[in-house]
DNA sequence: AGCACA
């Protein structure tokens, strides 16, 4: 029978912690809510450009007396709470909190990131990136990088003020395709082919970049001394042209494996002990790209990575045309990887003991090679430091290793190819070694084919 | 100038 408001004033003004905010302006931002509300108590959470005219927000204070403090100064104050000299009106909410506002990339800091939505990395240049944000104050750093959202960028302004003013404006617009200003040398800020690029703004939880090198993916506008990468500008270095006149890529200490026809899994540790016949191995990633497997290997200099590309190049980790690498040269120089996982390996951590373990518990499940007879001549890199294949907990427990049936880092060992003593011979064809990975890893795939 | 659609 009874309506909603049957009992009460459709307005009722029983307190809450939640303060209701109207006639903002439209652009009003969070810093400005704090602002005008922080000095009656401690704001836990907001809410703002709330309707279709964005001119309504959400203050939470933490304690219910903040709230009345705030309201109650204002409904009988002779200066009315203001925001951009616009009249603020300020009653309590009818809820009690404010609703999840802020995914971690609400949460306001100095630090912008942008994606850019439609374009290669190519496309746009960190030039360009830092004219368009300059717009808004002194930009102190800029990183790009491709992930998979797409093409990002970190902008590090000096405060948050910068950076939301920054967000405000350019969030969900595209970069213009000429700059107008008279005052820099683009003219055409865009190449022709790309048609539109919007930018996607959002903070990032970082307060300070950490730049290695001034480079065509990196820059530290602060401190103009900072060290530039050669090989990392790009169009500063001509590509080396080779003998044929074809452009060579600059070679890298970092490989780039593609690995084709990957029938059986190749772990990180699989490519550790396969790289490793070449050098000390520093860091290795494994990725999925265009729907084939690759993976990066850090090299402590280019020419252990030069001896390695060549030796390994078109070769097979395992008989039969399994996992077939074609290697390249990565444009990286130093991989930001998780010491770690699954995926990734960062040797160069110190104390490392602690991954150690498990890493020779998932790789090496049998302790019946860990003597001193079979010394690993196949492993001529054997880091110090490194415990030998150590026992541990096995990933397989019920299965048994035959004489025939060998782990697979023993694989390696019958990967002739491999020997770095065999690089001289390069018209040797490789003698790829005679098991299946199935004997070691996979005790459900086919057997060795020796 | 009057309550959020995640």
């Amino acid at each position: 029978m009874s309506t909603s408001g049957q009992h009460q004033f459709r307005y009722t003004q029983t307190p809450s912690k939640v303060l209701h905010l109207r006639n903002l302006p439209w652009e009003c931002i969070e810093e400005e809510l704090v602002e005008l509300c922080k000095p009656f108590g401690k704001i836990v959470n907001t809410r703002c450009n709330v309707g279709a005219n964005h001119n309504q927000a959400f203050v939470e204070f933490a304690d219910l007396n903040q709230a009345i403090n705030m309201a109650t100064y204002f409904a009988s104050s002779s200066e009315p709470a203001q925001v951009r000299g616009k009249t603020v009106y300020i009653q309590y909410s009818n809820r009690h909190e404010v609703v999840n506002n802020k995914g971690p990339g609400d949460v306001p800091g100095n630090v912008l990131l942008a994606t850019i939505e439609g374009v290669e990395a190519g496309d746009v240049s960190i030039d360009v990136i830092h004219l368009v944000f300059s717009a808004f104050g002194f930009v102190h750093k800029v990183a790009t990088f491709e992930k998979a959202a797409g093409f990002q960028a970190l902008i590090q302004f000096s405060d948050v003020e910068t950076a939301s003013a920054a967000r405000e404006s350019l969030d969900g617009r595209s970069i213009p395709r000429q700059s107008l200003s008279p005052f820099y040398l683009w003219k055409y800020l865009l190449p022709d082919h790309v048609s539109s690029c919007n930018l996607r703004i959002s903070y990032s939880a970082h307060r300070d970049l950490s730049i290695k090198f001034q480079s065509h993916r990196s820059r530290d506008y602060t401190n103009p001394y900072l060290p530039v990468n050669p090989s990392a500008i790009e169009g500063f270095v001509q590509p080396a042209v080779g003998p044929d006149g074809k452009i060579k890529e600059p070679e890298s200490n970092v490989l780039l494996a593609s690995i084709e026809n990957m029938q059986y899994a190749v772990t990180v540790d699989v490519l550790h002990t396969v790289f490793s016949a070449f050098g000390t191995v520093q860091k290795i990633a494994i990725f999925e790209k265009n729907g084939g497997t690759q993976a990066l290997i850090q090299y402590p200099d280019i020419s252990t990575a030069a001896v390695a590309k060549d030796a390994i190049e078109g070769h097979c980790i395992y008989d039969g045309g399994y996992c077939k690498l074609h290697l390249s040269y990565s444009r990286h120089t130093d991989l930001n990887v998780k010491a770690f996982s699954d995926k990734s390996r960062d040797y160069t951590i110190p104390n490392s003991t602690v991954w150690q373990n498990s890493q020779t518990a998932s790789m090496f499940p049998g302790n019946e090679f860990s003597g001193g007879g079979a010394g690993p001549t196949w492993y001529p890199n054997t880091q110090a430091g490194r415990p030998p294949f150590v026992s541990g907990p096995s990933t397989f427990p019920g299965q048994t290793y035959s004489q025939s049936s060998v782990p697979a880092y023993a694989a390696a060992a019958d990967f002739s190819v491999m020997q770095p003593g065999q690089i001289s011979g390069a018209s040797q064809p490789p003698r790829q070694h005679n098991m299946g990975p199935g004997g070691a890893s996979h005790p459900g795939q086919p057997p060795y084919n020796g």
